[in-house]
This record gives C-alpha cells, structure tokens and sequence, in this order.
DNA sequence: GCCTATATATAGAGTCCCTATACAGTAGCG
DNA sequence: CGCTACTGTATAGGGACTCTATATATAGGC
C-alpha cells in the first residue's frame, strides 16, 4: 500500500471522484476507492469522517440520512456544484505536481 | 504553484532527485527544485532546513561544512548510499499513486 | 550607507492522516 | 440462543509535514 505520508491530500480527490457516478456513504466510499485502485489507496474510516465533515463544512459535499426504507441508518453523501466544480482544478494541480517530480527526475540524466 | 497540502510529502522526492546529480548547500537545493520544475514546486528554507535533518538523521544524507576557501559559511549535503537506495522505491511509489488516481478519475466513465 | 541577494536557523501554528477505541445493527453458524 | 463477522458512524490523541514569521550575518551593486 501506498504511504500515508505520500498520499497526504489526495483523499479528497480520491472521494471527489468516487461521487463523481452518484452519491454513497461513507463506508461505500472507502470500499470503492480501495477497490478501484486494487488496494492501492486505502483510508481507514476514522480518517475518512473527518475528513467528510470538513469537505461538507466547505460546502463541496452535502450529506443527508438515507430515509428510503433503509434498515440502517445510513448517511449518504453526493457532490454539490461547488464539488463538482473543484474536481478539474485539483486533477490539473496533481498533473502539475507529478510533471514536476518527473522533470527532476529527468534533470540529473541531461 | 502547487499548493501545499496537495504537495506534501513530495519534498524528500526533489531533495533526493536533486542531489542526484551531485552535492548541493540547502539554499542552492531551494533555487534547483523550482528552476527545474519551471516554480511548480518550491519549498521556503524554513521547511526545506528541518526536512534536511530530518533526511540526515535518517541516514539518506551526509552533511559537511564546506571548507574549500568558500568566504562564507555552507552546509554543503550529498546523498549517501542509503539515500541512493530510497530514490527508486520512492518514485515507484509516487507513479502508484498517480495510477491509483487516474482509475479512480476513469472509473466513473466506464 | 542602503538595499538586495545569499545563507543558515528556530518558533509556532495549521492541516492531514494514523492508531486506538467506542457504540450498535445485521447476518451466518453451530 | 449465543458467538462471531461484517456493516456503519463517531471521537480522542498523537505524529508528521509544511507554512508564516522572525532572527542573524555576509557579499555585491548603486
């Protein structure tokens, strides 16, 4: 698995695109993002609240208690506009980011 | 520029593939990293010299004043052996977490 | 003499992610 | 019926990394 100090800040792109199909919850989120990277990126549930509660307070997710007949209760989270609307710039800056480590890498072979 | 929580553990990959090619004082480690990536990444001395400790209380760097008729006083920092070994992991790592990001961005197409 | 660039260093704060822990409903099994 | 495993949300406490702000001092240009 990748370390934590190196995925730093790439939980939030990584639950901005799992919500990108549709809205879950919170356990669904970490389920799908361990999954779609073949257990690459994995957070444990404790980071992934937190980190829920701070993206919604920035008005980037809206959460809402499923009522449809669950049996559970279930908190089910889907992208606002403004979510939405950060996904492009983020996925741009982490394509600059990784274009900058590969220059420096490259640098020392020139 | 890249900002800072998206940049975050990238810092040791620069110093690393910097120093790469030979040894560097910290002030000159600073200048090369945002020339090299054309001012994506840059790191203020005041969290470039902690990281330097910390890099060399690991062993992945070697630190000496220099003493060749240099007027003023700088720590001149090149990599050792250990630090060589981190460069290959590390970049594997970052290219995982750039896969990993990238299913994540094409999974909602399929 | 003054300002800028060079050069190293520390203090304090903010953010993010982790481990550990707690609580509770559901489902399978013997 | 009780045991266990899985589902699901939540908080506490700590560690790690980077930032702004600040201090100190030399070199070079005007």
């Amino acid at each position: 698995m990748i370390g934590a100090n190196i995925k730093r800040g790439s939980a939030e792109l990584a639950v901005l695109s799992v919500l990108e199909t549709g809205p879950l919850h919170g356990y669904e989120i970490a389920r799908r993002i361990e999954r779609n990277t073949r257990g690459a990126l994995r957070f444990t549930l404790a980071s992934l609240y937190p980190l829920l509660y701070r993206m919604e307070s920035r008005g980037w997710l809206k959460a809402a208690w499923s009522e449809t007949g669950d049996a559970r209760a279930r908190r089910c989270y889907r992208l606002t506009a403004a979510g939405r609307k950060k996904l492009a710039p983020l996925r741009k800056e982490w394509n600059e980011l990784f274009r900058a480590l590969a220059r420096l890498a490259e640098a020392h072979h020139a």
